[in-house]
DNA sequence: CGTGTTTGACCTGCGC
DNA sequence: GCGCAGGTCAAACACG
């Protein structure tokens, strides 16, 4: 599961600070049009959180990959896989396997461009990294830039 | 034997 | 109230 090597050219990254307010903050990216479809699926996701506030962080990643499964250094345990209707693809639900860590991520790939995946992070790691993954260095650096972005 | 994947069922929010 | 779509659980299985 190691050897993705990575093929990593461009991402995109788009960030939410809460969903109630921010509304429509990712509108005009660079890309396409496809972008604006994901953009906008993952602003009608869910909202189910009415009368608890719980602004979770969520962080989306658009990366051009050959591989779905990009290992960031932690350890993620898959909990479910479920196809959505306006892709062809399957769309993977990660966990982080750490104890007290509920940080979940969810992967996804693109009808139109097979070769885009789509690697939404929810909360935050408060724990070191596991991995000691010397690739691993070579993509986080490449995450690392759109992360700071914020 | 431990850890993670698979896969169908189940739950929930929302629109009609 | 029902159906759909998205999200999660959990038991069984696979693999080191």
């Amino acid at each position: 599961m190691e050897n993705f090597q990575g093929f990593l050219t461009t991402s995109s990254l788009l960030g939410y600070g809460e969903f109630q307010s921010g509304k429509g903050s990712m509108e005009e990216m660079e890309g396409g049009a496809e972008n604006k479809t994901f953009a906008g699926l993952l602003g009608t996701a869910k909202k189910k959180g009415d009368h608890k506030r719980i602004r979770k962080p969520r962080y989306a990643f658009q990366t051009r990959s050959k591989v779905d499964i990009l290992d960031d250094g932690y350890r993620w345990r898959k909990y479910g896989q479920k196809a959505v209707k306006n892709n062809k693809f399957p769309r993977s639900y990660y966990r982080c396997t750490h104890q007290g860590c509920n940080v979940k991520k969810q992967i996804q790939r693109l009808t139109k461009d097979e070769g885009m995946v789509v690697t939404t992070y929810e909360g935050m790691h408060s724990h070191p990294i596991q991995n000691s993954n010397d690739n691993f260095e070579h993509i986080l650096s490449q995450m690392q830039i759109y992360t700071t972005s914020f």
